[in-house]
DNA sequence: TAAAAAATTTAGATTAATCTAAATACAGCT
DNA sequence: AGCTGTATTTAGATTAATCTAAATTTTTTA
């Protein structure tokens, strides 16, 4: 059963906006990530729901089925080895893949992706610290808090981003807040939440919307 | 001016079948190539032609325009890049990329495909023999031979194949027709046209039909 | 050169994905 | 329990790419 562009690119949304296990994901909500109008969605989820992909009842919003599930995690899988493929063995930056990987993401053979991954002797996380799954559909991430959530003191190693615009990874690149960079939390401004860090020996402040979006490995 | 999957598929499509300068290519036989009926293909060619892609008057079959065929290059020069990938760098062998190479032809961004064609080095071919146009569009064909117009005695490189089927590039890997051997006519049989060529001094006999598809650099 | 055959175009439908506007359901609060 | 605003769905249209069947033009052939 192979699906459609648009088709995969819901199923991978709706992956993407499923956090808390028991909570549904919204109409409103992928409409949003997708640009698109939520009757539209409506139109989807059905045709998705026909083809069990996903769980969906009128207006609880839905859940990936099982196999659902797996499409995505494939898209996803697919996605980023791209994305390290892009950076790795073509040069790109960090900021300048994700556009790209959406396209490349639904390139259909197995086999190519496979191959892929071989090629790029199996990474674990992408150039932004996100993890691969495997060739089973298996995702192991890592824990990881955002600055935000640290005490002064806190140490730990710059793992990953919680927001992938061009704007803020290009900011992070430019202030050396790079994916392996070890950082501390050296002080907290009460008065905005911002928060001075030491990363590579050098003192420096980052807003608090900064902060809640970079993320740290203890 | 952004298009389609299916745009580039019959710029491509008439790009190919454009043999002689002087004749228009018909809708039968694009309708044929492309698996779809001729009245889909008028429609196409009328939008086509709205977008001053191609030269089309009703009746008379098309040409591209300078636009088109630009265009249509550039769709070239992306498979057969990526054709080289997968065979270079995936080990896929040159029967398996076709159908992959027609997925990856679409991808959009100049930037990738340049940054691909650094990586591989600049290739001239692809597997298959095939020039690779460069980045401003200029695609440098060598004339070549089919083995059926060759007389005895005649020698020359295995240079490309006029058929691009699995089975007939699955038949010359396994037979040693291999890109780049010397091959040398040693004996016409003019009751069914086949040919006897010597290959890595090993003789062996060709069909007509293999004949007319495998072609010879003298 | 006129009929027959082949190629091509037109007319009218269909399917996937989208939209707008209107109707309906739910959730939170009095 | 009823009101009210938000979320969601339904109804009806639109666009791109396709199809079938019928009409038209071109080409071939006798
Ligand atoms: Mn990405
Ligand atoms: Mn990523
Ligand atoms: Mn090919
Ligand atoms: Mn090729």
């Amino acid at each position: 059963m192979k699906l459609s562009f648009t088709e995969e690119n819901y199923l991978k949304t709706i992956f993407h906006l499923n956090h808390s296990p028991d909570e549904n994901v919204s109409t409103n909500a992928i409409s949003e990530v997708l640009n698109t109008k939520a009757a539209s969605v409506t139109d989807m989820l059905k045709k998705l729901s026909d083809k069990k992909l996903v769980n969906y009842e009128k207006y609880q919003g839905v859940t990936l089925t099982k196999d659902g599930e797996k499409q995505a995690i494939t898209v996803i899988r697919k996605h980023r080895l791209w994305e390290v493929f892009l950076v790795e063995k073509l040069n790109f930056k960090w900021d300048e893949v994700h556009e790209i990987a959406e396209e490349l993401e639904h390139i259909c053979s197995e086999k190519l992706i496979n191959r892929l991954d071989e090629f790029l002797e199996f990474p674990k996380k992408d150039p932004h610290g996100d993890p691969i799954p495997d060739k089973n559909g298996v995702l192991k991430s890592q824990e990881l808090l955002p600055v935000s959530k640290l005490k002064v003191g806190d140490k730990g190693i710059i793992s990953g981003v919680r927001e992938h615009s061009v704007e803020f990874l290009k900011y992070l690149e430019k202030t050396g807040l790079i994916l392996g960079e070890c950082l501390s939390i050296t002080e907290i401004i009460t008065f905005d939440s911002s928060v001075m860090v030491r990363v590579k020996n050098h003192q420096q402040m980052i807003s608090r919307e900064v902060a809640k979006n970079l993320l740290i490995a203890l």
